[in-house]
DNA sequence: CGCTCGATATTCT
DNA sequence: GAATATCGAGCGA
């Protein structure tokens, strides 16, 4: 399946983080044990974008620095950054070439493939706790720091993003972003509606 | 259910 | 030293 290409990552931050809603991430590890290639991989339910200058929510708000240098990098890269302590978050750097920086952080998942390997990878038996989350993203795909800056847009990368076939039906919810104190009048927070039960 | 706490990277004060 | 784009465990109502 083909990837968004450099060109779906130029444009407005808070534009693709919606249109990234109901694409696929996929994940390649390596199984030492078998030497087989793990895909794994979920439907993005949940983002939020964060911008430069103009964002006092976002990491690139107070200008360059080593951790934030992939969101001023090429657009369609990885940005994994180390949070409380404890936790890893994945983003894709995007942004117009009108913006110096820019992100879309992947907050949320539905499990697709590799369940049953992500369960290990989180210590997890419950599917609606394994990627309800961005720390519990990284936890059930493997990502920290050594995957920062990869490309996302190379269909043999080990983390991409690639399109969707079937028609996204459900409706995408605009909100504030979780836990930001500041920029509230920014509603760049997208996700699906909870599935009908 | 809701609250608090601990894990301790990174940046800013 | 304080704040932060988090999570899960432990506790009490």
């Amino acid at each position: 399946m083909s990837c968004p290409d450099r060109s779906f990552y130029l444009r407005p931050t808070e534009i693709v983080a919606k249109e990234l809603i109901g694409k696929r991430l996929v994940r390649i590890l390596e199984d030492r044990s078998n030497h087989r290639l793990e895909r794994l991989s979920g439907i993005i339910v949940e983002t939020e974008a964060y911008g430069n200058a103009d964002d006092r929510a976002s990491h690139a708000y107070r200008g360059l620095t080593i951790r934030n240098s992939p969101m001023f990098g090429e657009v369609g890269r990885t940005y994994v950054y180390f949070i409380y302590g404890n936790h890893f978050c994945l983003n894709v750097s995007a942004r117009s070439d009108q913006r110096r920086a820019g992100a879309v952080l992947l907050r949320a998942l539905e499990p697709r493939e590799g369940i049953h390997i992500m369960n290990k990878l989180r210590n997890s038996q419950n599917i609606h706790d394994l990627t309800s989350g961005p720390g519990k993203i990284c936890q059930a795909m493997d990502i920290s720091k050594s995957q920062n800056y990869l490309d996302m847009t190379d269909p043999q990368s080990e983390l991409r993003i690639e399109y969707v076939k079937e028609d996204c039906i459900r409706e995408i919810a605009v909100t504030q972003r979780v836990r930001v104190r500041y920029a509230t009048n920014k509603k760049w927070r997208f996700a699906f509606n909870p599935v009908p039960s």
